[in-house]
DNA sequence: TGTTGTGAAAGCGTTCACAGCG
DNA sequence: CGCTGTGAACGCTTTCACAACA
């Protein structure tokens, strides 16, 4: 038990920053694989490494937390994992629903990952009546008509919209008015949810484009002559060839360009 | 990266804050939809409105572009369309190579958005002797000994790793080693990359845990009754349920929980 | 007049550096 | 002595509010 205080009063949880917030998960892997091999304790600058961060960042991250740490010594791996685990709500299951089963939607429900830490997949829902009935990674598929009837029944908070994007904004007001208050959505769009509902987003899209600009501004540093950051000279990268090629990357087609194939 | 003042003239292009970058991709999509509408011009609002931010900071976005608005009227969508696009590097061709063909790889292939805005997929790459050849999303599948070869082929300068945990930080020196200085990594691992080389990270397991703490919080002040703001009470939320049936989520399991399932 | 573009202020998040403690 | 926990400094991001201007 460490530190007395297991208690109750002194947990400021209210004051967790987001960016910490953000960061506890990457922690608690890191955590879990020194427990796997049976670390007992470990200090803040080696777990730092392990979740790649500095270690100033990290015991500040814990220190919103509490003080689960040992002078002189480290932090106890197995309290640790147990104390994060806690604090991100882990130690409770958390039924989960997958609403739009195509490729992505598949993938997810197939994802490991994504059974382990609490979450369980409580149910697929697919607009496609040919869906329904089908298994997919064991779960039968079910149809959108049954959404709020699952929400209410399986007691679904958490909703993964892998839906085409233009139904998004329409599932997600299903969901939310059946209860979800919380919305993990893969669909390229922005979604309007009234307070109280929280929502993420990964976009793989997004993603793309601004490694893009960071890809281009080195092929345009390079292109210039500008001092080259050390590794890049290693060997001969994709943008040394890229800014060999022409001048500058960003004089390409004049404007008829993004044609905007799909609803990116 | 490479701190001075490459050159480049007037454009400022140096200046652009990473948080900047990052919303660039949700204007440019939101232009596009307008655009897609033919409508002509466009106010700081109404933009921030269908990109979910809000105007001032918007505002604040394009002025690092530079002066693309007129007052009193708004901002040319067609014009900016281009602006941002050339920005971000999408008035290239950007090829692609997608490592780990697993049902997540092979979602991302079929992916209609990674085809749009100048990405292309060069190449699906796996491991497995047996998935060589055959093709997904219309696209051969080749062996990972080809990894290089390809990568230089095809002068690929960004690639995805959506390999298992275990093989990411491999196919990640490799991809680096061929060329390689942008990676979107799906693998549940911290990649450690030389300067230079830009990574970016997409982690479903961490989102849900955010999302479950955030769930935890609000389950937490349901139950101890404080104020609910306003959206949460419209409807019996799955929260509410939740903190109706157990006093508070935190305080379940003792202490021996967190089993480490996998390498979440 | 209506809306942009932007200094200035406020708010967060990160890093520093060291006091405090085991 | 070694490592944690944290106040203080710093830098980045957001927001405010208004001058500039088509």
């Amino acid at each position: 038990m460490a530190t007395g205080r297991t208690h109750r009063p002194a947990t400021r949880s209210r004051g967790i920053p987001e960016a910490t917030v953000a960061r506890l998960p990457l922690y608690l892997r890191a955590l879990t694989a020194l427990s796997e091999r049976s670390v007992p304790t470990v200090s803040s600058e080696e777990l730092a490494a392990a979740a790649g961060v500095n270690s100033a960042k990290l015991r500040k991250d814990f220190s919103y937390l509490g003080s689960y740490g040992t002078r002189g010594v480290g932090y106890d791996v197995e309290y640790l994992v147990y104390q994060i685990s806690r604090e991100l709500g882990l130690t409770q299951d958390w039924p989960v629903v997958i609403v739009g089963i195509g490729n992505l939607g598949a993938a997810l429900a197939n994802y490991g990952g994504f059974a382990s830490r609490g979450f369980r997949v409580a149910a697929l829902i697919d607009a496609d009546p040919a869906m329904a009935g089908k298994p997919v990674a064991g779960i039968p598929v079910q149809h959108t008509d049954e959404l709020e009837k699952i929400i209410q029944d399986e007691g679904v908070s958490i909703g993964v919209i892998a839906t085409p994007a233009g139904a998004a904004q329409q599932v997600c007001e299903r969901l939310v008015a059946a209860g979800v208050t919380s919305i993990l959505n893969f669909a390229p769009t922005v979604l309007s949810v009234p307070d109280g509902v929280d929502v993420r987003k990964v976009d793989l899209s997004i993603e793309l484009q601004i490694l893009a600009f960071h890809e281009q501004r080195k092929a345009g540093e390079l292109a210039a002559g500008a001092v080259v950051p050390a590794a890049a000279s290693r060997q001969e990268t994709a943008a040394a060839r890229r800014a060999a090629g022409r001048e500058s990357a960003a004089d390409q087609g004049p404007d008829g360009d993004v044609p905007a194939v799909m609803p990116t």
